[in-house]
DNA sequence: GCCAACGTTGGC
DNA sequence: GCCAACGTTGGC
């Protein structure tokens, strides 16, 4: 665990862009556009060069932690944004003044083993995880270093 | 496909 | 600034 690192979860479904997908993108690298939720922005915001993401699929069979990426670029405006052939166009963002931002994220290893969220369900030393919180919906979220380490642990995987 | 939980919007 | 209506997320 090298000090200053921060971890982070962050979710998409895979029949839109899975682990594989990153696994497979160039440079096994791809910017995470799309958010659109302040909160979730917010945490891309604070994100540094390193750390690191456990990568979420939602609305799979079943739901579950399937890997690691790495932030490899901080924050940086969302370009689909002003596209107005996008899904993700917001017509109230200026760019002068863009609202949504993007981080890029850098494959590191896909779990041998996914993780469940059954299976994450069972630790009680989880049950603080925001994924795990009643009516959590947010796609881009801060996880602890102890939930880290042990959801690691849980997965057989070494860090990277 | 259902629907609970949550965020956003806009009328007042 | 309240809150009803609406849209979205995401597990099931």
């Amino acid at each position: 665990m090298k000090p200053g690192r921060r971890y982070w979860l962050m979710k998409s479904e895979p029949r839109v862009f899975s682990i594989e997908d990153l696994a497979q993108s160039s440079k096994q690298t791809t910017c995470w556009d799309g958010v659109r939720n302040y909160q979730a922005r917010n945490f891309m915001r604070a994100m540094t060069v390193g750390d690191q993401v456990l990568f979420y699929h939602s609305n799979a069979e079943p739901p579950a932690v399937v890997g690691i990426a790495e932030v490899v670029r901080t924050a940086y405006p969302d370009k689909t944004q002003f596209d107005k052939s996008s899904h993700h166009y917001d017509p109230a963002s200026a760019p002068s003044a863009p609202r949504w931002d993007m981080v890029d994220i850098q494959y590191r290893q896909t779990f041998k083993a996914s993780l469940s969220l059954d299976r994450l369900r069972e630790e009680p030393q989880l049950k603080n995880m925001v994924l795990l919180q009643k009516g959590s919906r947010l796609s881009v979220q801060p996880v602890t270093e102890m939930e880290w380490v042990l959801v690691l642990k849980l997965a057989g995987a070494r860090a990277s």
